[in-house]
DNA sequence: CCCCTTATTTCAGCGCGTGACGAAAGTGCG
DNA sequence: CGCACTTTCGTCACGCGCTGAAATAAGGGG
């Protein structure tokens, strides 16, 4: 509704993000190619990237023929330009990651946590023990940080300072910018783990090339990251997508959110398991609610249910409905989002899907509209679980990028 | 991912446009005003104003004492700067009306539409007669004409040549623009009827001041509208927000998209009334797939359902059923879009949600997780169903606004 | 009528992209 | 080996557009 006034230092800022990207994302590119593909002139190309080349922003690499001319040089952003750090706060470890700007791994660190409700402090702590271990095991110094990204499991409410809200963790509203910004001075940067993962898959795995891509992950719990044109579709505060607690049986199974019939009572992975168990049993656990009953290895539960499919009727016929609800809420993803293409991971997600695609295809036609169905390709992540450290990583590379890498 | 690059005449058309919003939906500013609210400085926008007065585009309007010192002139867009015309291509009539900027109603046709598979051509006949019938009629020469918004019952496949797909029309892909232009010279605009009324609740009905809202529409098919920033959210191809079509009872009803358990099957006017016959007499008429028994009088049969809440129990369990999956839907909008609004329309939304409305706010309560829910107000649209050209005037206008009024 | 306050306009200054022009860096042919 | 040709890259004068400072306009009060 209101955009805010351009002064002629935006345009300028704004230029060399174009370029900066564009760099980035597209490879090593002459001079020549930037003036096509951005639509700047050849004079502002060479103006902005000797400005970016003598900050050390860009460098050179090589030069390639042109047919009978001078040959082009090409450009690329430096990678030791600056260091990201990327985090993934899990259920059971915090991972602290450095990676330099083309997002070479350079270091790693891992604290296990033991309780199921572990205090943000404790976090917090191996937050920054992490960013300590990490940067002194590569040599990198603090000034050379560009910031720090944060994945975490429950919704981030971007705010003057970021708050976590994280029922699995018994988080409520805490102040997790606020705690690490008392502990260190690097930019810090929050997101969903499952958004930090599907910026990942959408810079590096399923998602590239494409514009408009959903992330579907499935794993103990159910979540989705809406990607437009590599921004994260966000609500009000960011708490946009939860898919895992939708509708999709009307007054059907307790979910652990409380609401009855959520997507998350059917096909996570407690749900998957709790419902083999019933299958096979002929009824539920009475007075316990489906999804409670975690398993001490729900990981090698959902194997063997996949494993147990040819030979157990019982477990075929979860899986089958494990697609159908599956292919459903996809399909509701589809008519809603209208993407160019679904990507569906998780742990979960991935073991259920290498062996239900097809299926969940079917049913995603069925229950799809067919126009925007026809529209959208549905497949596999690409990068596995780990890939939240990197995708959380990316954040301060995007903020480097959209700022044109002004200080 | 590839933002455009800027030149230092883009920033003054930004500018502009920046100043040209404002004074457009914050009523009339002095110039004093428009440098605090914008951030530009007081010379800019004094020339920038005086460009636009020059233009006819901003007028003066009066004066307001300063204490003690000059008044302050204010400005504000000229009505008759141009002018808009905005169709409604219902399922029953064609609407064309005439708008000046101002969005007030200079003149309006109607013609209605026999067949319930019209043919597009006869469509486009009424569309550019009614072009012709309401600029003579309020005396608009053609070239006053800032733009023909169009809203379509149907998805809008949004490219090079806007094209149709409406299932309860029977059109499929059908060139609409291609068609029109060939009739007129008219800059054109073509969205969704459901989006276009989302538009028109967002400028001047239940939407007005709020950044992020979702608009549910309840007629005898079910729709939403997403509305970030006053832009509305489209996929890939613009047929986002099938809102009606998502399953929300896996394995339910037949919906007549094909699919089972959509949300239309059980709320759309045709569900409710489908769902209150069969309460009535105990059970469906066999053979017949839920929501093809369109009666002639769908709105009488609302409003008898409404009304007999009191006396029949029947009634009053269609009812409490119908909030409760109408809540349940509006659920999955806040937990997917995380919206600070969700206002519900459509006439019968509207007669629905007359009575309904607590007991909806209260299952949708339940469904949703809370922390969305609470920052998420559920209302009721302030304009009526014919508020659907309004919004497509406001097509055209959003285009002037944000070229900032460049030829 | 003069002074004070506030709003608006004018003006010099500076940043930025552009087009034109020229330098740089190769290739191919005599 | 040198010259012509091709293609890429850098430099410069120009015009546009925003900004801050100073000037001007428009009232009110004494």
């Amino acid at each position: 509704m209101d955009a805010k006034r351009a002064t002629v230092r935006d345009m300028r800022r704004r230029n060399r993000a174009v370029l900066l990207s564009r760099l980035y994302h597209d490879g090593p590119l002459s001079r020549q190619d930037l003036t096509g593909a951005t639509g700047l002139s050849a004079a502002s190309v060479s103006n902005l990237v000797g400005e970016m080349l003598e900050q050390g922003l860009v460098e050179e690499a090589g030069a390639v023929d042109s047919d009978g001319g001078r040959p082009r040089t090409l450009l690329r952003v430096r990678p030791g330009y600056g260091y990201l750090v990327g985090v993934d706060v899990g259920e059971t470890r915090v991972r602290v990651e450095l990676f330099d700007l083309s997002m070479t791994g350079l270091a790693k660190a891992d604290y296990p946590i033991e309780s199921a409700r572990p205090e943000p402090e404790t976090v917090v702590r191996h937050i920054l023990a992490g960013l300590d271990a990490v940067t002194a095991s590569a040599g990198v110094p603090r000034d050379a940080l560009l910031g720090v990204g944060v994945g975490v499991p429950g919704v981030v409410e971007q705010g003057e300072s970021a708050a976590v809200h994280a029922q699995t963790l018994g988080w409520e509203a805490v102040p997790l910018e606020a705690m690490l910004r008392a502990g260190t001075e690097a930019r810090l940067y929050f997101d969903n783990g499952a958004k930090t993962l599907g910026r990942a898959e959408m810079w590096f795995g399923a998602g590239r090339g494409a514009r408009h891509v959903v992330i579907a992950l499935v794993g103990s719990g159910v979540g989705a990251a809406v990607l437009t044109d590599g921004v994260s579709y966000r609500g009000v505060s960011s708490s946009a997508s939860e898919w895992g607690h939708t509708t999709i049986v009307y007054g059907g199974r307790r979910c652990r959110c409380g609401a009855d019939g959520c997507l998350e009572a059917y096909v996570g992975a407690e749900a998957v398991l709790d419902r083999w168990r019933v299958a096979r049993r002929g009824r539920p656990v009475p007075g316990r609610p489906a999804g409670t009953v975690t398993g001490p290895d729900e990981e090698g539960g959902i194997a063997a249910l996949v494993a147990g499919a040819e030979r157990s009727e019982s477990a075929a016929r979860v899986l089958e409905e494990t697609a159908g609800y599956l292919g459903a809420g996809i399909a509701n993803l589809i008519n809603l989002f209208n993407p160019e293409r679904i990507v569906l991971g998780g742990w979960a997600g991935l073991a259920l899907g290498g062996v239900l695609l097809p299926r969940i295809r079917e049913v995603a036609a069925a229950h799809a509209l067919r126009h925007p169905y026809g529209q959208a390709s549905i497949e596999l992540c690409r990068l596995g679980p780990d890939a939240v450290s990197v995708g959380a990583a990316t954040l301060p590379v995007a903020r480097l990028l959209s700022d044109g890498g002004s200080r």
